[in-house]
DNA sequence: CAGATGATGTTCT
DNA sequence: GAACATCATCTGC
């Protein structure tokens, strides 16, 4: 069964459109070459959730929120990591989904490269293999995500990119992961069974 | 395996 | 000062 088409996954409010990203693929175009994976793990933050980065209004940081969807929201945390999010919803409304796991389509060990100092010779070991995306401030590290892709529209055909996927068999709905306020909502949706889930 | 902890810089109280 | 949408590495079972 096909997905519907992106514009109308992330129009949607993002408890909708988090769900509805599991199964699309995530593209990067790099002078290195090309990485791309399958989105796998994704939470929903809107602008009524305590633990939102756009609770409580725009703020220069997270302007792009705030905006049309489909445009890329990356933040710098804990002070050495960038995540990477989907801007959802309509303007004015701030909202975004987090892309927390990927599961390797193309590029693989380009991406193993960037997540590992030693250059890593494919076949990887199983290990390594899922750990070069299982998590978002990994997958940001193994597609070459910077803060130069903050507010890139993901949906036209540039060097970032989002394509359309299939409709996943099952999927699970629980609480997101490290975050203290609204820890108990079931915001994070992931792929059942998919190997690159940052956790379960 | 689980749990604790340090790294490191921006944002919040 | 403390918290932070994290990760790698350490300790102890």
């Amino acid at each position: 069964m096909p997905k519907l088409a992106l514009a109308t996954i992330v129009a949607q409010d993002a408890i909708d459109a988090a769900p509805a990203l599991l199964g699309c693929k995530l593209i990067h175009d790099s002078q290195e070459g090309t990485t791309s994976g399958i989105i796998v793990e994704t939470e929903a933050y809107s602008q009524d959730d305590e633990a939102s980065h756009s609770f409580g209004g725009p703020i220069a940081r997270t302007q792009v929120m705030f905006g049309p969807p489909g445009y890329a929201y990356i933040y710098f945390t804990y002070g050495m990591h960038y995540c990477f999010n989907v801007v959802t919803g309509g303007e004015g409304n701030g909202q975004g989904v987090l892309i927390r796991a990927l599961e390797p389509v193309s590029g693989l060990e380009l991406m193993a490269r960037r997540r590992f100092a030693t250059a890593k010779q494919l076949p990887l070991l199983d290990k390594q293999l899922h750990d070069v995306s299982n998590g978002p401030a990994k997958l940001v590290q193994a597609m070459a995500i910077t803060k130069a892709d903050y507010g890139v529209n993901l949906l036209i055909n540039g060097r970032l990119r989002l394509e359309a996927g299939t409709v996943p068999k099952h999927i699970v709905q629980t609480t997101r992961v490290g975050i203290r306020r609204a820890a108990d909502a079931p915001r994070r949706f992931y792929i059942a069974g998919n190997p690159f889930v940052s956790r379960r």
